[in-house]
DNA sequence: CGGGATCCTTAAGGATACTG
DNA sequence: CAGTATCCTTAAGGATCCCG
């Protein structure tokens, strides 16, 4: 999935190559819900499997690993009995969430449009 | 893949959710890639093909198809022999790559972190 | 030229049992 | 509590052929 941006590209796709790689970075299912959960204060492994509804264990690990790994949570363990583990964004992933709430008003500000644009798309097809 | 923020939520999930569907809408390997190349001038189905190295027909057809459904493109057809097919970015699709740069702004300051980041996390793993 | 239809491969993700 | 390991299902994507 990590295409290089290496293989020479046009001049626009050259641009086109970095913003996929951060996509990545937080697409697939449940990045974003945990970046989220951990901006205002650090959280716990069970605290994260109970308030994102679905989340299996695998990839709630996976996620997390994948997040730290990018350096945008540091993973903190408290060698107490029972273990107690703390993840808290970085100030890079504060800075990235700052452009995802952009994001966030993008898509408030359009939903009429793109529900409405569905809604024509889908009924042109079936005429 | 799309979670419908409806199922009752914490109030911090409450607030993933959205960013997580704008997400999904251009995660996949090639939305952003068209997106990018018809921003500025409209463009044909074989100049996407060609521009954009590594897409299958089919891929392309179907990212385009649903940037049309989602109202981030649209699609005009020239009834000429042989026949010719532009599409070109909305006004909706132009605010969102507003957004998109910003978080290459992000990507671009944040690229040493990560690599950084990634590195030491390797690293650490292989001791 | 601009696709649609079909088949196949790979990777993302889910379920669950086990452990320091 | 905070994971790891294993097995299985689904969906994204690639290759190819055909057609107006």
């Amino acid at each position: 999935m990590s295409d290089d941006c290496e293989t020479p590209l046009s001049d626009v796709q050259a641009e086109a190559c970095p913003i996929v790689q951060i996509i990545d970075r937080v697409a697939g299912k449940w990045s974003v819900s945990i970046l989220v959960a951990a901006i205002r204060e650090p959280v716990r492994y069970t605290e994260l499997e109970r308030s994102i509804p679905g989340i299996s264990r695998r990839m709630l690990t996976l996620t997390l690993r994948n997040l730290e790994r990018d350096g945008l949570l540091t993973r903190t363990v408290y060698p107490t009995v029972p273990p107690k583990v703390e993840y808290r964004a970085t100030e890079s992933a504060r800075e990235l969430y700052g452009h995802l709430t952009g994001l966030l008003a993008w898509a408030e500000r359009h939903q009429p449009d793109i529900i409405e644009a569905r809604r024509a798309y889908d009924q042109a097809l079936a005429a």
